[in-house]
DNA sequence: TCATTTTATAGAACTATTCTAAATTGGGAT
DNA sequence: ATCCCAATTTAGAATAGTTCTATAAAATGA
């Protein structure tokens, strides 16, 4: 990691509390597109005080400073996505989970439009997840 | 139109009360991908003493019996989308505003993946909406 | 008509998030 | 070091869309 937290937030002009670290420090190089919930939960393994308010506030921090994006499941159900580089998403309908897709996994082109100036293509999958051939942990 | 509200519900399996007819006319048949609220509203304007309760039952309903679909746009912000045709999305930045857009006007391709059985394509558009050039009510 | 099921309803309950107001912290300047 | 001030954190209340519950009303059909 060439990169620590701290630089991260320092560069996005944020100033690195404890608190910001240590959200940071998992939310930021996480894949598992995690809910709010989900990061209080790892935050707190490392700064167990950690207030459900410092979270939200934190993320949507996060958010506003291009670090993070959310994204909207359902109702109740947002989760965040870690602005590393370009990608687009495999959603699978069973379980719900996200997953990231390379962003040359997926070929894109559309019109041009006279009503509208587009800035972004999002791309979301949707579909089954195969069981996966090398069938790891099968026992219990 | 060829298909009545009425139609339309028997053959996706669905009695057609009256409160259901009412809320089907016009969630069916609109481009506004309304709010729960929004479907409220209009459908008051037909039967007038319908409660919230059934409307989300209905709206529900419809989503299970594939009539409708869900859109979470942020929490708290649940939109519903006729599913007429086969069409892809545009939202406005600045508005938040939906609006549908031709299947065609969207190419996708993907690579296969050993792990996910693709189902279906989402492909949303994000941008600024431009000034329309027919200068349509300026005045108030 | 009566019995049974389906549908609709009001209002309480739920839940993720935001808000509020107070407490704590940390980084200069002295 | 100590003081000050702004930034940050915090607990808990408030908010708002949706779901749940349990009752009532309506439709079905024998």
């Amino acid at each position: 990691m060439s990169q620590t937290s701290t630089d991260i937030l320092r560069e996005a002009g944020i100033s690195p509390s404890s608190q910001r670290v240590a959200i940071a420090e998992f939310v930021l190089h996480t894949g598992s597109h995690p809910s709010a919930d989900e990061v209080l939960v790892q935050a707190r393994k490392r700064l167990p005080g950690i207030s459900v308010a410092t979270i939200y506030n934190t993320l949507n921090l996060f958010v506003e400073h291009g670090l993070l994006r959310t994204f909207s499941l359902s109702q109740n159900h947002t989760v965040y996505d870690a602005c590393t580089d370009p990608h687009h998403h495999f959603i699978d309908d069973e379980t719900g989970r996200i997953h990231d897709l390379p962003i040359d996994a997926v070929r894109v082109s559309h019109d041009n439009f006279d009503d509208f100036d587009i800035r972004e293509v999002q791309v979301v999958l949707r579909g089954r997840t195969n069981p996966q051939n090398p069938p790891a942990k099968l026992a219990k």
